[in-house]
DNA sequence: CCGAACTATCGAAACGTTTCGATAGCCCAG
DNA sequence: CTGGGCTATCGAAACGTTTCGATAGTTCGG
């Protein structure tokens, strides 16, 4: 493998000069740029990563910590690390990955060996403890989620609060006063898991803002959870015309499903929206109105985020994507036929 | 934060020697290296990762190459990447996530630049680009998966075709002559995607060979797309009594929820094989009879293949998992009642 | 009781960068 | 024609390890 001293010796330049070519952190001759350049072409020559980590301050690697609970949906989780590790190399980052405990411990272990530049955080909780861990080590870092305290922190997320009132005033403007909830599994909300318990909040007291009654439950991930959830529903709420559903993929495609069995046409008899959905709706039968849950956005703009820290100085701060609304026509006016 | 000097100050001795007390390489005085060992404590002293990686010749990383294809199973994915993961933490190695396009360009970047040790492919085709790519870079690979030519490579996967034998085998010795398999989405099997093929190659010639006639069919993952496939195997093999399924979760419950509607009992009706499945089938309903996908030991035996690759010579070779079967009930005998 | 063999330790070189300070050559104002 | 201020380049130090070779000190067989 080819080093400095090579590309200086064919580009008849020192050492210092193809340094200065490559960063370009000084004004170099356009001729020699160009020898040096053509040196760097034939010999394949790439920085030798430990030498760039050792002397320059920067790694240029991130850790991603992704730990896995019950509760996680895999799908959305490999979303979101998909995401990141393509939005950092836009930036010339690689991505460590740090899952299960690691993701905590191995925090500690990577940045105390100088291994990183910074940090992102995946699927926090309301009292993370990775929050305080991130606070301690100092070093850039954000935040997908929005634990309970975020002094300190730079967080980004969908603003669910704000989708939970999207769909809320969607159904309301519709002219529904009668609506069901379908939430995550109970375990999620034990576990206080931010965001489900954002949403359902924001839910229930836009609903109560709006004249409009809620039924809410949550859903455990099999056929018998999912027909259990809808019947204890329609139990609290018989005249139900709406349905909003805050869970995961094969939880709503069996709820569609149920629908279908029992004669139960969309948006015929019942409207229904899925929010915050990390998959596209479009192949669900019906297709489904959604609120998506912009994983390459909430990614991108934690990236830009961390390395905006990296550079400048960016004060902690919390930022909220706003919610879209994609009408697919799963929902129906009830005041105008 | 503490480095090398600094430890060495502590305990009142020559860097040199905090080095070969703690890689153990010479032998140091246990007073010496308890005091080290006090030092390196109090400090909270970790090795610099760029300096290690710059003089020793060990980067301790692993390149993890994971793309993700239309067709690929997310939650397997993650659970192997975890796997992979957890299982390099056990020898001090970390693990750097290459997706997408990166899975294979990326390769070729952090070997360049001495940023890995080791490389581990996931979910490699019959014809992967990146087998050439790993023979070319020459650095310690494994492969999990069996791509078409593993010549120079070193594999290591679950005995696909033993599983299929192992299945076959099971429900001819109960009797069973009429099979029907379900498999993976179309796409799957049109990419080129090793382990669908192998499997159904081996069931093929398996229920050939045991004189069972086997109706087979792909299916897509929507409700529609497994009614589609199973009044496929019906129509084709009117008689059948034993079913094995080698494809995702999800349709592995439709099929499951499909009998149910239609009252076909399971295993009264219907012996049902869940095959090469990654994630646990007791959850089902019934639990089905299951020759497990085992990611862990797949992903801890590519680890100590690839460390055996980096400490002596280990020979390229292929090495298969045997299958097992674990029987939950879901399959019975034709022959005595 | 001499030196061989071993043990525990140290000093210094090397790994491949980045970056600071120096300098050689040039242009142009005074 | 002197020298101040450029531009383009170079040399050398520094980053924090690992590891080779050297050296005191100790043990022990003959």
């Amino acid at each position: 493998m080819a080093n400095i001293h090579d590309v200086a010796r064919a580009a008849g330049v020192s050492i210092s000069t193809v340094s200065y070519a490559l960063s370009g952190k000084r004004s170099i001759a356009d001729s020699t740029k160009r020898r040096i350049e053509d040196a760097v072409r034939t010999l394949e020559y790439r920085p030798n990563a430990g030498a760039r980590m050792l002397k320059g301050s920067r790694t240029h690697i991130l850790a991603l910590s992704a730990p896995m609970h019950a509760g996680t949906h895999a799908p959305a989780h490999m979303t979101f690390a998909l995401a990141v590790a393509t939005a950092a190399r836009r930036f010339d980052y690689d991505v460590l990955l740090l899952t299960q405990d690691e993701a905590t411990s191995g925090l500690t272990r990577v940045v105390h060996s100088s291994l990183v530049d910074g940090i992102v955080l995946l699927d926090v909780s309301r009292d993370d403890p990775r929050t305080a861990l991130v606070r301690e080590l100092g070093l850039p870092a954000t935040v997908i989620g929005i634990p309970r305290d975020t002094a300190g922190l730079t967080c980004v997320d969908l603003d669910f609060d704000g989708a939970a009132r999207l769909a809320v005033r969607r159904l309301v403007d519709l002219g529904h006063r009668k609506v069901g909830l379908i939430g995550q599994a109970p375990t999620v909300y034990d576990r206080g898991s931010n965001f489900p318990l954002r949403f359902r909040d924001a839910f229930l007291a836009e609903a109560t803002q709006n004249g409009a009654t809620v039924a809410f439950t949550p859903s455990a991930e099999d056929s018998a959870g999912v027909r259990g959830a809808f019947d204890g529903l329609i139990a609290d709420l018989p005249s139900m015309t709406a349905l909003v559903m805050h869970c995961n993929e094969p939880v709503q495609s069996m709820v569609l499903e149920l629908l279908n069995q029992r004669g139960i046409s969309v948006p015929g008899d019942l409207s229904v929206i899925s929010a915050c959905s990390s998959f596209s709706t479009d192949h669900l039968n019906p297709p489904l109105d959604v609120i998506p849950l912009p994983a390459e956005l909430s990614c991108t703009r934690a990236i830009e985020l961390t390395m905006a820290q990296l550079a400048g100085h960016v004060e902690p701060h919390v930022e909220l994507i706003e919610p879209t609304y994609v009408d697919l026509g799963s929902t129906r006016s009830l005041t105008r036929s």
